[in-house]
DNA sequence: AAATAAGTTATCATAAAAGATAACTTTGTT
DNA sequence: AACAAAGTTATCTTTTATGATAACTTATTT
């Protein structure tokens, strides 16, 4: 049955990847956030349990934070904990949209 | 009663002020980005009762939304419609905390 | 390849934000 | 001064994020 559990894993990884697509093209912002606060714990060699002890929770709370395709939207509080427990400030800027090019 | 009603007056704007300070020395970002986002608003002339209707909500909630001092934290998605309503694109980056000097 | 660590997902409980309505205050207009 | 418009505040309800626990998958290490 080794055909079947590949196969299985394929489709698994596809959905995957096209809900992480989705959720790239919809939630542009949040994502890229994201992406941010991952990299900056990761760069201070800290794992998600280690930033769950360090915000007080718990480590499964730190992985939906971070998770990409959770529609969950956060509250400031909660991303400027994350970002200060690893000194950093978070920054809130506006930009014009620029007109939507037909 | 003239002199209750001055004094009454007095000490409610008071108390507002102090309540004001404190929120800016602790919520400094939060406080930052509320003052954008109103100042966003009245660069297109629209008023509070227009972002509501905008947004399909009331303005007492746009109100609260905008005030510094209520402790409330926004969710980003609320911040982020909120700006798109007004043609702008929400961005959050995050700096290195300049290491406190004593 | 077993064991351990890291990360994910689901579910339930709790806290907090957002919606609605209404009464009130401040500002602006005539 | 009277009126209207804009903004605020309080309260209640509903929705949603967050906390906690546990079972699970994926990656690392020995």
């Amino acid at each position: 049955m080794t055909d079947q559990t590949t196969f299985k894993d394929f489709k698994k990884k596809a959905l995957k990847k096209t809900d992480v697509k989705a959720a790239y093209d919809e939630l542009a912002p949040a994502y890229a956030m994201k992406r941010k606060m991952i990299a900056m714990r990761k760069a201070k060699g800290l794992t998600q349990t280690d930033m769950a002890i360090l915000l007080g929770t718990k480590k499964s709370n730190i992985s939906r934070l971070e998770s990409v395709i959770s529609g969950a939207s956060p509250r400031l509080a909660t991303v400027e904990s994350y970002a200060q427990a690893l000194g950093f400030r978070m920054k809130i800027e506006f930009e014009a949209e620029r007109p939507k090019d037909k």
